[in-house]
DNA sequence: CGGCATCCGCAAGGATACTG
DNA sequence: CAGTATCCTTGCGGATGCCG
């Protein structure tokens, strides 16, 4: 698989208009990752899939689940029970995408010894300024 | 690859305090994800990225590549020519990085047609409200 | 050419209150 | 529980000007 070939596709996330980059930046953005993340591990309901991404506020979670249900990504599955009973799960294609994006973030935990190493490096180099 | 398994590394993405969750904006940001992907080609210098990644503005391509080479992501080589000549690269690191971030979107690129596809079903769905 | 310093508008996003 | 609505602050990020 080469990955520097620039495939002639339709949509080029490289070019300012392509609908690509929006969906790119769905899926990469702050709460975007991490919410597909913690789907990759199973179906969870609005209040578990806060508690699992740390940090995350009510209204950030919804406008994330939104916006990947809307892009095909995560499935919405809402009990018309009382109290309300509401399970996100991912689709297929929200299981294909997360598995790369784990792959990446695995790969960065693992090597963030790497990272805070040349960091301490740059900073130390460049001192204060 | 169980990529379900949580693995018991130092370092958890899903923790509000974790430094591997800053590094995992750099890389997945706006520009930082582009920005990679374009020196996944090869070595540019400052004007010619900001050609390759449609869009950045001059001070968020110079913001992403202080952060990138902090993280040890990017190497700056600079050459103290008249007029300067500063040519970046990625790290062996940052290779390994790009490619997983590239994988993510070439995958992303080639589903377009599904994501546009969900799009309008979503919308169809709830109207106008 | 390859930047950094500054100003500033605006939208992302947090806190809170309220609803079904 | 599962959200929506509203307010308000922060800082991202664009524009401009200057320097080595």
């Amino acid at each position: 698989m080469d990955l520097t070939e620039t495939q002639d596709l339709p949509f080029d996330v490289f070019s300012k208009g392509c609908p690509s980059r929006g969906t790119l930046e769905h899926v990469t953005g702050r709460w975007g990752g991490l919410t597909l993340g913690a789907l990759y591990e199973g179906s969870f309901r609005f209040n578990e899939l806060r508690r699992r991404v740390d940090g995350v506020s009510e209204k950030m979670l919804s406008q994330t689940l939104h916006a990947l249900e809307r892009d095909g990504l995560v499935h919405r599955e809402a009990q018309p029970t009382n109290p309300p009973r509401v399970d996100y799960e991912l689709t297929p294609l929200g299981r294909e995408v997360a598995q790369r994006l784990l792959a990446l973030i695995h790969f960065m935990e693992g090597r963030m010894g790497e990272v805070l190493a040349a960091r301490e490096r740059y900073d130390e180099a460049r001192g204060s300024r």
